[in-house]
DNA sequence: GCTACATCCTGTAGTCACTACAGGATCAAG
DNA sequence: CTTGATCCTGTAGTGACTACAGGATGTAGC
């Protein structure tokens, strides 16, 4: 009769966890450091120990991270999946103000692509004394 | 008769400098610390003194950074339009490989942005139990 | 001349999200 | 019993600034 949320993954080192969830040692401990994740379990030893919920949290947390969610936002998501009381809601507005912000910086980093690439394009690649990426660059180039 | 490369901009302190080029005056004084600028001239009171050529400078330096070139890349363009000789395809190679950088960015954007909104999308915005995107984020929720 | 206030100076510390060490303890295998 | 891997704590470094502390000037009004 096994525990309702045991796994094969209970009893880990910091190494374990690490290379199950992807997130570096030197990180994991930083995430403790900063409060984001609760202090673990230690063995007699002095050495972390890690369970499958330990593991799930940090694998939240690592995906997040690849969405872009700053750590912040992360440390407000996890209070509200945390103990029940979880608000759709709540939720919903942190990943859309989130991806406002994407989709900002899209059109921003689309623009300056536009504006590189024209630039780049009358480039003849040749020693021509004047560069048209410098001139883009240089406004006042042509005083 | 006046100098040839003198124009109404010389003798500025570091504030008009700075209203000038929008640049603020703490990041001057970082960029000379870090020698992405040459010291300028000191007033008798020690105080920094500019003219019209250093505007033309950190015009050009705000102008890259908004493109988003970090100051190493910045610093080998104004190595390149330094003293003559300047290169144009070695200019046209550093705005290439940023150009590249740009796209990718764009691109994991995108991605990003296509898989946050379907997510949100699913989101019924009730107080609903199973919230779809604390769901994406934690893959082993439904354990 | 005096008083306010703005502007300047240097130098240090804080930001974000890590990463990289230094210097030591402990463990597992041969 | 030695070697090498893994772990521990704590500090410092990254990029590109920003913010402040604490002090020296400059400028304007009275």
């Amino acid at each position: 009769m096994r525990g309702i949320t045991a796994s094969r993954a209970d009893g880990m080192t910091i190494g374990q966890i690490s290379e199950l969830t992807g997130v570096n040692i030197e990180t994991i401990r930083y995430y403790e450091k900063i409060r984001l994740l609760p202090p673990p379990l230690r063995a007699a030893n002095g050495r972390r120990i890690y369970g499958s919920t330990e593991s799930r949290v940090l694998a939240f947390v690592r995906r997040s991270r690849e969405l872009g969610f700053s750590l912040d936002e992360i440390r407000a998501l996890l209070r509200l999946g945390g103990p029940g009381k979880a608000s759709c809601r709540e939720v919903r507005d942190i990943a859309t103000l989130h991806l406002d912000d994407i989709r900002a910086k899209i059109s921003d980093l689309r623009k300056l692509e536009r504006l590189l690439a024209a630039t780049i394009a009358r480039c003849s690649g040749t020693t021509a004394p004047d560069c048209p990426v410098l001139d883009i660059l240089d406004v006042q180039r042509r005083n």
